[in-house]
DNA sequence: CGTTCGATGCACT
DNA sequence: GTGCATCGAACGT
């Protein structure tokens, strides 16, 4: 496999039909770095929130102040506090006004698991390794990201996306996790038996090989 | 293995 | 006041 230069995804990247970016963001490096170090990992799992028109988008019920990034300019973060407990961070997609994000769900650690280890409260060494950025709770926590990233451009900046040119082998589309609404859409595409992949619908709907 | 359930904060009705 | 794009401990089997 051919080593290669690590490049930052262009806006251009993020502009497109959230699909597409959900099922291309497989594979690549979510990175965050700070003072305190570098912490990066592939993303092995995505959730595709589409429009107005998807019940479990955040837009479902038109603009708002919480949701106000989803409408604006692709390729910068949408973060949320979830439950009272857990930051969740998108990668906002579309042409702005179109409201569309990609929920980042899973990674695979590469860079800085002692500390992801740490943030995640974890003693040290002794966690698996896959359970460290299993989950968007969790992953937002071993890298950092907090509700000060919402909005910040993914395109530069010391949180950004970038392409290694790793091969995360074949992935699999299956309904959303842990929403009551919108079940019908397939919209979850996650690497197939990959242990940093959370639980829930395996199984469903077809593979396909990268 | 499996399932249930409490913690926790804020946007929105 | 209600409901949530969650997590993990605490049970039951």
């Amino acid at each position: 496999m051919p080593t290669r230069r690590a490049e930052t995804l262009p806006r251009s990247f993020y502009e497109r039909p959230t699909l597409t970016v959900a099922a291309e963001l497989v594979g690549t490096v979510l990175v965050h770095r700070t003072r305190q170090g570098l912490a990066a990992g592939m993303i092995v799992e995505v959730e595709a929130y589409i429009g107005e028109d998807d019940p479990a988008c955040h837009a479902a019920r038109g603009p708002t102040p919480r949701n106000t990034p989803l409408y604006g300019v692709p390729g910068r973060a949408y973060v949320y506090l979830n439950y009272g407990l857990h930051n969740l961070v998108n990668a906002v997609t579309e042409p702005p006004g179109a409201p569309a994000a990609v929920l980042i769900r899973a990674l695979e650690p590469l860079d800085g698991r002692a500390l992801m280890a740490r943030r995640r409260g974890l003693a040290g060494g002794r966690s698996r390794e896959h359970e460290l950025c299993r989950g968007p709770g969790n992953l937002t926590q071993a890298l950092g990201i907090t509700l000060a990233h919402n909005g910040r451009d993914l395109t530069r900046g010391s949180l950004y996306v970038e392409d290694r040119g790793l091969r995360p082998g074949a992935v699999e589309w299956s309904p959303r996790i842990g929403i009551r609404h919108g079940l019908d859409r397939p919209w979850r595409c996650a690497v197939v038996s990959h242990p940093a992949v959370s639980g829930a619908p395996k199984g469903t709907g077809a593979t396909i090989d990268r």
